[in-house]
DNA sequence: CAGTGGCCCTGTCTGC
DNA sequence: TGCAGACAGGGCCACT
């Protein structure tokens, strides 16, 4: 379940080690993994082949790699989704029973592979918003910042928080106030925080807004340093090694395991067609609210 | 316009 | 053993 920190460190993956190289060849396995490239899987290729890759950009969960070569402005634009990874394999290796896209290089060498199982992810060629010197590309121009860029600006992220109708977990998951939080994550911000994921988010004080962007942060940016989170190897870096970050959760997974603050066991409860897992002694449910 | 919720997708696990 | 259903869940988009 790539977030942030995932996405960072095969970010970085991809710098170290596609940046620089041409693009020889590409096949697309699967149609739907090249679903967002308006005129198809043809398209894509022709749009890929011949270019040289430059070095990986990443705002939020979404990755995009500029392309130089045949003209300027065009990224290869990836996002992995629940279970996409990519991967940076010797030919020799056997063929992925998920692999969706390869890009082989001109070198001869390692080549790039972008393996999903459930096709949440998908790759595309697009070009960069207009006028825009950081190369970001169109259909991803409306994410917010994320909280590791220089530029995320604190206070309009709390301002806006609590300016918002909703509550404060999926305003976190919100990625166009604030990027590259998931569930995980969003659980362990909001442990951290002292904060039930159902606290309406214009009922937060200035300083809890300010300690919930502390700690997401902080969290992502721990789990950043040990190689980010995984719990089998449907996540793992361009050399598909997992990270270690996942024993260091406080709440996301714990169900009845002891808070790791009181001892009261942690909970799991539906939410959004998903999980959320909370100390229900730390993370007090919010008073009812009338009307929605 | 802002907020809400359905849907996409497949492998794994659990229960009958 | 086989089958059905729950679950994992980010982001898009139709709807209110």
């Amino acid at each position: 379940m790539p977030e942030l920190p995932e996405v960072e460190v095969v970010r970085r993956g991809l710098a170290s080690w596609v940046a620089g190289r041409t693009v020889a060849d590409v096949q697309v396995l699967h149609p739907r993994a090249v679903r967002r490239q308006p005129a198809g899987a043809g398209d894509f290729t022709a749009r890929l082949t011949g270019t040289t890759l430059g070095t990986a950009q990443r705002r939020g969960k979404y990755l995009w790699v500029p392309l130089a070569g045949t003209g300027t402005g065009f990224s290869l634009i990836g996002h992995l989704g629940m279970s996409g990874q990519l991967l940076v394999q010797d030919p020799s290796v056997p063929d992925e029973t998920h692999l969706r896209v390869r890009l082989r290089f001109a070198d001869g060498g390692r080549e790039l592979r972008f393996v999903d199982q459930r096709t949440f992810g998908g790759l595309a060629v697009e070009e960069a918003e207009d006028g825009d010197p950081e190369g970001t590309p169109v259909s991803i121009a409306h994410i917010a910042r994320d909280p590791l860029d220089p530029r995320f600006d604190d206070e309009a992220f709390t301002a806006a928080l609590r300016a918002k109708r909703t509550t404060v977990k999926r305003a976190l998951l919100d990625q166009t106030l604030i990027s590259g939080v998931g569930n995980i994550y969003a659980d362990e911000a909001l442990w951290r925080t002292k904060l039930h994921y159902d606290r309406p988010t214009a009922t937060l004080t200035r300083p809890q807004a300010a300690l919930l962007l502390a700690s997401a942060r902080d969290v992502m940016t721990a789990a950043l340093a040990v190689g980010g989170t995984s719990f089998d190897s449907l996540y793992v870096n361009v050399n598909g090694e997992s990270g270690y970050f996942s024993r260091d959760l406080d709440a996301y997974g714990r169900e009845h395991e002891p808070c790791r603050r009181c001892g009261t066991a942690i909970r799991r409860a539906a939410w959004m067609n998903r999980s959320s897992y909370f100390c229900p002694r730390c993370q007090r449910v919010p008073r009812a609210r009338s009307g929605g």
